[in-house]
DNA sequence: CCTACTGTTCGAGTTACATCGAACGGTCAC
DNA sequence: GTGACCGTTCGATGTAACTCGAACAGTAGG
């Protein structure tokens, strides 16, 4: 097949390919923000770590705050055993948009 | 009345009422943020003069985009004789969300 | 294997936002 | 006053985003 079917791993945009708009967007959310939060301040974590945080998010709905962010190119989502690492894309981010995720946290 | 029903004067919301998610948003999309940039650097513009960097968005449209700015306490737009004088709230900004603005431009 | 577990994807319903022409409101010039 | 001018508001339309249950996919354990 031509195209990727599996949902073992997902796609991160390049650094080069990251929008401004796209970023701040993805920040306007409260849900998504206060994410970025946790994933500042307490490093990687597990999606279920994620929702503890936010307990009257449905999972379907949680996951989609997190595809909203990865394609923005904030987090990364990778596989880790049976679960997901979510992290925080700081250098990246840092790197491409500096002083942006300071001022937001 | 009981509501203010003029146009003359518009709602400007006060700092301690600007939510960081309502000014990521508003920032969000590339024709206002085009317009804050403008005004950064060109310091206050009637909306005609606004209007010229952004030549094919129609004069409704634009003052949606404007309106959109003003609740979310990004800019001013006050009357000036038969125009109105559009100009950023950056002290106030900078004050609320310390670094944002100039990560952003 | 087969089951339980973690998280994504699909599909449908609802809501919010963008867009733009037309109508309106206030101001200045004459 | 009245006509031109600057800009907002209204109303209608299309589109994108949010929400959430149900179904699915990959992994680890017994």
């Amino acid at each position: 097949m031509a195209a990727t079917t599996t949902t073992r791993t997902l796609h991160h945009p390049d650094l080069d390919d990251v929008e401004l708009t796209s970023v701040l967007f993805a920040l306007s959310d409260p849900t998504r923000l206060e994410l970025i939060r946790l994933l500042a301040t307490e490093g990687p974590q597990t999606v279920a770590q994620c929702q503890i945080a936010e307990p009257d998010v449905p999972k379907s709905t949680f996951s989609h705050h997190l595809k909203t962010l990865r394609e923005a190119g904030l987090i990364r989502n990778e596989p880790s055993g049976r679960q997901r690492t979510i992290s925080l894309r700081r250098a990246d981010l840092d790197a491409r948009f500096p002083g942006l995720l300071d001022s937001v946290l």
